[in-house]
DNA sequence: GCCAACGTTGGC
DNA sequence: GCCAACGTTGGC
């Protein structure tokens, strides 16, 4: 079992949209670090829903992945704003994972108080200049972080 | 909207 | 294989 942190911008993809459905496929990753982690993803793995480039940024809740590495069909459709000419059907280039909702924290935890754990120094998040849409998280990082939130109650059903 | 940091491209 | 130019990310 491997932990991550995934980075989408809630304008486009958010939390609560993936709460709303089955799975969704990760698609649109354009960047050859963030896919060799998603190849290395096994089902099961989970996984951090960071909220980026918005106000604040932070790690909304958990998801599992629920499909391993396939190819991003994304890049093949030209009227796809992640289209990529050099990706073919024959020799795909870009490849995404199914994810599926876990949990919401009830509060986001946000990128400053990450910031301020001494004992997420070397989580690639925090480091400056990082740009990294995928990273791996280890279990102590993981352990840590979920120490620091509190879940929303489960719905009534 | 700014811009630092980083990744990618392509000429040489 | 180097590296300048360019594009993108994403916090601020």
């Amino acid at each position: 079992m491997q932990y991550w942190l995934m980075k989408s911008e809630p304008e486009v993809f958010s939390m609560d949209d993936l709460s709303k459905v089955p799975r969704e496929p990760w698609d649109g990753v354009r960047n050859y670090q963030a896919r060799n982690f998603m190849k290395s993803m096994k089902k099961g793995d989970l996984a951090f829903f960071y909220h980026s480039n918005c106000k604040p940024p932070g790690i909304a809740g958990l998801m599992t992945i629920a499909k391993t590495a396939y190819p991003d069909y994304t890049a093949w459709d030209p009227n796809s704003p992640y289209f990529d000419e050099k990706s073919s059907e024959e020799n795909p280039r870009w490849f995404m994972v199914d994810v599926k909702y876990k949990k919401r924290f009830k509060e986001l935890i946000t990128l400053d108080e990450l910031k301020q754990e001494k004992k997420l120094a070397d989580l690639p998040l925090v480091r400056k200049g990082n740009r990294l849409s995928i990273m791996p998280v280890t279990a102590q990082q993981w352990d840590y972080i979920l120490s620091l939130s509190s879940f929303l109650p489960p719905k009534p059903s």
